[in-house]
DNA sequence: ATGGCGGCTCGCAGCCGA
């Protein structure tokens, strides 16, 4: 089973990349973040010409995400329990056996701003789902774009980074939180090249210059972990004409 | 690296992302 999440920064603008890149990695569950587009704006009749089924919970301007998947998704829930959010950031939904959580963790702006207390609570709420979470399933994957660089590999360079959201101590220790619960981080199971990452500011060349950070992930549960048999970024997209900031994350299981 | 890009919107300027 092969699964990905990609934060597309726009399905609308990015559909045709969306199409060109499943027919290529033909994944079996894809997660989306940052759709940005109204339930009634999804691009059900497309999608499924591409073979898969939709799932989203989407709004307008900012946030949405969406699940698709090669066999119907069930189960569905499109909000972390007891976290009162107008934003719509979670979307988890049942696909072979697998639950399979899609999540568009705020960036929280700045570390003065009250989106960055937004996102320590938004991360608590999530944490305190997720340990039932794994209860209830052993064959967990959380997927997404998390908005957290766990550690100084995971960015270009840590000194520009110092102070910043993304990489503060708060944040890094809410990432470990979710560690402790028994998920593992699928990429860093695997041996991987240096200066890794998953987001390239569209500023400065950055993505020419691999001036990145590893901000997408795909935890897993102590069992789908011991099944995964490869993680990996795939940049490719990341430099076509008019892509997304981000590169899909993909992880292989048996 | 102190801005630069590129989404979005009761649009032509400002907000937000990361």
């Amino acid at each position: 089973m092969k699964i990905a999440t990609w934060n597309v920064n726009s399905l609308k603008v990015r559909l045709p990349h969306l199409q060109d890149w499943l027919a290529a990695q033909g994944p079996d569950v894809v997660c989306l973040q940052e759709t940005k587009l109204e339930d009634a704006n999804f691009p059900v009749a497309q999608v499924e010409a591409a073979g898969y089924h939709a799932l989203y919970a989407g709004q307008k301007t900012y946030n949405g995400v969406a699940l698709l998947s090669r066999t119907p998704a069930t189960d569905p829930v499109t909000a972390l329990p007891g976290f009162d959010d107008a934003q719509k950031r979670v979307l988890a939904a049942s696909v072979d056996g697998v639950r399979v959580i899609c999540l568009y963790v705020p960036n929280g702006q700045s570390l003065d701003s009250d989106k960055y207390l937004y996102k320590l609570d938004w991360l608590d709420a999530l944490t305190a789902w997720l340990r039932d979470e794994l209860r209830r399933h052993p064959r967990l994957a959380v997927l997404g774009d998390y908005n957290i660089a766990p550690e100084d590999a995971d960015v270009h360079d840590p000194a520009v980074w110092a102070g910043q959201v993304l990489v503060s101590p708060e944040e890094r220790g809410r990432f470990r939180g979710l560690l402790d619960l028994g998920l593992r981080d699928a990429f860093r199971l695997f041996e991987q090249p240096e200066k890794s990452f998953s987001w390239w500011d569209y500023r400065m060349a950055a993505f020419r210059r691999n001036l990145g950070l590893r901000i997408d992930h795909i935890l897993l549960s102590p069992e789908l972990a011991a099944a995964c048999r490869a993680c990996v970024i795939d940049r490719t997209p990341r430099g076509w004409e008019r892509p997304s900031d981000h590169a899909p994350v993909v992880a292989e299981f048996v």
